[in-house]
DNA sequence: AAATTTAGAGAGTGTGCAACCTCTTTTTCG
DNA sequence: CGAAAAAGAGGTTGCACACTCTCTAAATTT
């Protein structure tokens, strides 16, 4: 009658109980933020009591750093993803370029992305939470920029400034979603991809062929 | 022999005691973070008792708030003094542009930003708290835009996007300064100016005959 | 100067948290 | 199967916090 409990091994078991764990986390990071994401919290969302969250993870902190790891990843997974369906359309330079710029706004409003920033903004406070962090935050900037490399737009731009760029843009993004909590400016927004389009314009390299067709 | 409690009117007392439990306030923000700013941390540092704090602040949230407050209205008045500063260099267009650029960045660096981005970040999951912190953040953007159409720079873009182009910066600044704290990047940040700078000159209205002198 | 009001001190209270500890269930290994 | 080990449940503990309450000191009013 209950559910069988169908037989697993020990890793699965394992497994599945750090990953419901890990998932949970990230959520109520995205939803509540760094404080409010107790081991209680986690527990409720996850399904899993007390004890077993502290059998995985010895302290809170060490939970939301193999928190901040799993959210690199999958962000990491998701631009993947933004690529393939954007490596389909090839059309004019100057509108792919649009393109880009909304995907890139997209990706850094995500709910995953808000899990990020609470961790980063804690760990400015944190010394410990921040020591860990620090390198996936490398390997993070690291990945996007590979990432950006890869994109046909990329080669518009003279290649000793492209990392610059991009970042640059990362980060007008970046502080735009955090404004945008209390101070959502919808015009400004649709007009910012074309004004910022603009100015790129200005420093691709060579070949403005590309403005008309 | 000890101080003879110079006589002073209840404002004079009230407004000072005031102003130490928000000086307390906004330095611990900057400090610690949100979170850790406690009542206990605020007694700590400003030598007002948690009876004191809760004569003139009913709840913890109400003080967050007059700080915001605070933090918006010294933010503007430091950013007042900048201009002061910066007004008597007038040479070329182009260095005065740099100039402003890494005023842009030191002022969103200050500690007192930091204060700022806490509570932004504690509104996203704090409904209440965002509610309060809504107006407040109109009015810094509104003075941040008045602020900059005053700057002899601003004469250089078209009017349109003005608003547009310096909120961008701000957002730039802003997300380089989250960023910063786990992954400073120095020969990116200097050569970020330059790169701006040229990305900015491509939406100048005509005029580039400030390139030389 | 006496009476009243306001500012501030500081001990006390209830709550919610991270972390601990013991006990039960599930898997593994002989 | 039976013993050992690992996973997980959930009650308990100690602590830090926001907030309350009562009392004292200072200022104001009459």
């Amino acid at each position: 009658m209950s559910a069988p409990a169908a037989r697993r091994t020990q890793q699965e078991r394992r497994e599945e109980t750090i990953g419901r764990i890990l998932d949970a986390t990230i959520t109520s990071l995205a939803e509540l933020g760094y404080t409010a994401t107790t081991i209680g919290e986690v527990c409720r969302r996850s399904g899993v009591s007390s004890g077993g969250v502290f059998r995985h993870f010895p302290t809170r902190l060490e939970l939301m750093i193999a928190a901040a790891d799993a959210v690199r990843e999958r962000q990491f997974a998701n631009f993947e993803v933004g690529l393939a369906a954007l490596g389909e359309d090839r059309e004019d330079v100057g509108e792919s370029l649009r393109v880009c710029l909304e995907l890139l706004r997209t990706a850094c409003r995500a709910p995953m992305n808000a899990a990020w920033y609470e961790l980063l903004g804690a760990a400015r406070t944190d010394p410990v939470l921040r020591e860990h962090l620090v390198p996936m935050a490398e390997r993070y900037h690291a990945q996007i920029v590979e990432f950006g490399r890869s994109l046909p737009v990329a080669t518009r731009f003279p290649p000793e400034i492209f990392d610059n760029v991009l970042l640059s843009l990362v980060h007008m993004f970046d502080g735009e979603a955090l404004s945008w909590t209390v101070h959502p400016q919808p015009e400004l927004e649709v007009q910012r991809i074309e004004v910022v389009a603009r100015m790129l314009f200005g420093v691709t390299s060579d070949i403005s062929s590309s403005n008309e067709h």
